[in-house]
DNA sequence: GTGTAATCGAGACGGTACGTCCTGTCTTCGG
DNA sequence: CCGAAGACAGGACGTACCGTCTCGATTACAC
């Protein structure tokens, strides 16, 4: 038996789980986050308010599951071996994510959320896409070299900067990339 | 004199003013800001609902105004002229209104708002009590050395980690200060 | 059969239905007509205030549709045959009808709202309790005898004087109902 | 001394007295009774709403005033001294005036308003615009002819067709004044 | 002239209803 | 059992008007 035994009844439809998902993804480009609305993404998506209360609870989850795979994606990057130039590549990645890409908008949304709502913060921190893809680089960096911080210590200096810049509003222009790079390997080096 | 005359009609209540800001800090602290209305302020403050919306256009706005000088009072420390106990100091004090204060509740919650509506990031923007206080550290600092980096890049890299560690829901517990005040002086010694 | 099929979702609650009519009824003898509020009759009633949009687009809407029985049950009398003691009975009922009955004084709110607004105008011409009344027992009447003149116009000189009288404030006790009911046969037959 | 002594303090300012009045005629006329506000009429009169409530304590009051000199001047007609012709004349004038006059529109509002409020029914009666000008007609009838019925039962009889036919929204041309007329005569005569 | 007093405009105040919108739940029918 | 449809109670939205109030400015009469 390869198939999850089916419990009894109609299965659950997997055309109105993608029209939920697309309709928010959708949604958050056209009107934002806080302009979406339950309402508004069945209607989107053709489907049944009851429909959406019954998989999802919050409009955060739904936006979560919606953009989870895009930011993933987005911040990984092809390591190439070369120290500065795989934190470089990683902070323009981050940067473009934070600053333009509609999956960090929705990541930026659930921040805020996050900041007020307890559920939608346990939701981030269960799965972080920012936090776990920085560690991935971190800890093949640190595989060479002995490293005197705890892995989520050192994330937070290399990334701390971009994300205080981008999220309090400021130019994604002023960050230099290669700069920031350069300045967090030679703080691992003393 | 240097009074400003009076205009025309029936001066704004001064007491009207206050116990809108009193009660939209009293809300805040005790059911949070997603759930703080417009409706709920005024009743709190026993002021008519067309009162808040003459002189406020948003609940940001109100927050804004009544947790700014709180904001700006647990941010502002005593400067010793020590680089590393200043910098300590004021990362302590970051902290502590990060992750404890209710006038960094406000704060989170003003800039989790901005993230998605620019009315919002511009009173941010204007009125930075974060990155304005640092700011007035850095400056003292950077008054005695040479340093080669633009004053706001500098603000980025100095708090950029504390914000980045709580605003993603981390223990604050886990940040050292002084360690990362250390940090930030060595890399300006680069 | 004969049942209209249900067409789709939750057929509209007829407990919410006859909790409106009874509340906006209620409320009328309570409060009166002007004093009338939708959201009062939907607290009244226990009713969403979208629910009562839903239905109704006017508390005149809903006072017609909470009248329109009384006010056609009350208008209605026993025909005997004997012309002179049915159209006296007719007028007895009017009387009372406009000066006494709740449903009367609903019927004389529609009708000073009808004066200014046309929806509720054409609700009334539409089906105009005293009109439509009266136009029976003149039916009935002209039945026997070749009449000269048409039904509505009849029906002006029928009740106009009655109506007058009590619209414009004036005693309902200064009415003989007989008299008039004397004057008008001989008229008819004139 | 022929003019009232005053009292003391600044008069009562005459012009903000005509620009109430004629701002409520305009206004009764661009918009309708049911959407005049004491605060339209104080904007467009360009007095201050204080003013207002200072002199008159509704808007019925005010349109009462407005509109009382116009509605006893379409209401006089001519004698002629011919029984006929002057009802006739008189019912015309009462049919324009119900059906296309302005302040034919205002007696209809303030009727409409006066069976729900005393205040406005009070107003009414004290001075009633159409029954005391068909008073008037009436009674220099009746002195030439010993008269069996009370004036004002008289006057319900003479115009109450008319009255009822326009309010109750019937279209005025099926009017034919010279009948009425005619049948109330020879309704006298009996 | 210099009060004194009632007027005027302007406009803020606490209230309250408006009609709309969205929430999360429910009750139908049909697959 | 799922899903679409849509009605339900509830409650916040931002607006409008209510009638009252507090201002400064104006305009009369009385001293």
């Amino acid at each position: 038996m390869n198939k999850e035994t089916h419990p009894s009844g109609r299965p659950r439809s997997e055309q109105a789980r993608a029209a939920v998902l697309n309709a928010a993804d959708d949604l958050l480009v056209e009107i934002g986050y806080a302009a979406m609305t339950m309402k508004g993404i069945a209607e989107k998506a053709r489907v049944s308010r009851q429909t959406i209360y019954r998989w999802w609870s919050h409009k955060a989850e739904i936006l979560f599951e919606a953009s989870a795979a895009d930011a993933e994606e987005e911040l990984s990057i092809q390591l190439s071996g070369d120290p500065l130039a795989d934190l470089t590549a990683y902070l323009e990645a981050l940067i473009h994510f934070l600053a333009n890409s509609p999956a960090g908008a929705a990541y930026r949304a659930l921040l805020g959320e996050a900041q007020q709502d307890s559920a939608v913060a346990e939701l981030l921190s269960a799965k972080d896409p920012i936090g776990d893809t920085a560690q991935v680089i971190l800890k093949h960096l640190f595989e060479k070299n002995q490293v005197p911080i705890p892995l989520d210590q050192a994330t937070a200096l290399f990334i701390g900067p971009c994300f205080f810049w981008i999220l309090s509003g400021r130019d994604p222009a002023g960050l230099v990339p290669q700069e920031l790079a350069k300045n967090f390997l030679s703080y691992l080096q003393t």
